[in-house]
DNA sequence: ATAGTGATTGACTCGTCAGTCAGGCACTCC
DNA sequence: GGAGTGCCTGACTGACGAGTCAATCACTAT
């Protein structure tokens, strides 16, 4: 059957991500992947030509769902914070989704510097261009103040994001409903509103 | 010489961080660190028990140093803002310092859920607490606002010192002297001021 | 001198793992 | 039924690198 062929694989991306999330790309082995996928070590070889192509595969498949949700918020016609918000949303929802892959791609990837963050850092930039392109309109709208540079408040919004994230990775606990739906909002308050009262 | 002794432990610490900051923790071998430090392989292990303790000493030895100023910011009778820069400052400081040294914190030990940041949880959590005991001040005093959680404006603030800085090691440009203090006012700016105008 | 102490050396050991490969199995088409 | 094709298997290899250790050196105290 060709379907078979195409469950393996999925098989094994799938049984990468929680061994990747478990034990960290670096300190598992590939012998590791192949026994909780339930699959011989050597069909690992026959479908991705190196352990780092398995991790790459996981990364790039899912950027490029997040690029386009990004994509489509800025290009929508809600008001800037809401198109922020938008971000944020999705995001924390990918999170409480797939904990395990948005780990892996947080811890793995996105914040190794030295390794996949290298080889990634194109596809990383995109994100943060497109998110410095809806604050540089809220600017232009007169919505946002421009005493901040665009790039930098895009930056800080993602960076606030992914310290939420690995907040709750380092955490190790079941993160509840409200907790999601609350910090999505705080998140765009904590932006747009800041701290001074 | 006693004092060759204790030189010779540092000049292994320094070769460390070089090698560190340029081929990663994982990447890397011990022999060559020994190599960069002009010292006998062997010899590395007379001072350190293993690969990872001298991570770990070069971690807790810069840390400590930051706790300290943290808590110096958090006990002055600085407005909370202004407690709030001299923190930023301190460590951006650091940074244009010895960018190889907090490049190795950051990537390997901060940012790394799997591996040094589970072990120096404890550490790194006390920093946020300092963070989140002055942003608290500031509420309680009336000059901050009240509707964001104190805890989480800390880690918003942290989030985005450590995203410039990891910016900063990406790009690996040598950094003009008035970006690193146009981005400590830009930094204060922006979690304080947000982007509403 | 001689002995003792701690620094220093680098060749060696020993476990670990990414990646290979020769073959087995299932299924299809003549 | 036999030959071809692609999926699948897991024992094996070869490299690599952390940590060990026995020997040497430098310096001090007796």
């Amino acid at each position: 059957m060709t379907s078979g062929a195409a469950d393996k694989r999925r098989l094994i991306l799938d049984a990468a991500v929680r061994v990747f999330a478990r034990q960290g790309f670096h300190t598992c082995r590939v012998s590791d992947i192949a026994d909780e996928a339930g699959v011989a070590y050597g069909l690992v070889y026959h479908y991705f030509p190196s352990k780092e192509a398995i991790l790459d595969t996981l990364f790039l498949e899912r950027w490029e769902v997040m690029l386009a949700a990004i994509d489509e918020a800025a290009a929508s016609d809600l008001a800037p914070r809401e198109q922020l918000r938008a971000i944020a949303s999705f995001i924390v929802d990918s999170y409480r989704h797939d904990p395990d892959l948005m780990k892996v791609i947080v811890v793995e990837v996105t914040r190794a510097a030295n390794t996949f963050g290298r080889t990634h850092l194109e596809q990383i930039m995109r994100a943060y261009e497109s998110m410095a392109r809806i604050v540089a309109q809220g600017q232009a709208a007169g919505v946002f103040r421009s005493e901040v540079d665009a790039t930098f408040a895009a930056q800080a919004f993602y960076g606030l994001i992914e310290q939420v994230l690995t907040q709750w990775i380092f955490s190790e606990r079941e993160i509840p409903a409200e907790e999601f739906e609350h910090v999505k909002a705080e998140l765009v308050e904590m932006i747009c509103g800041g701290l001074d009262g």
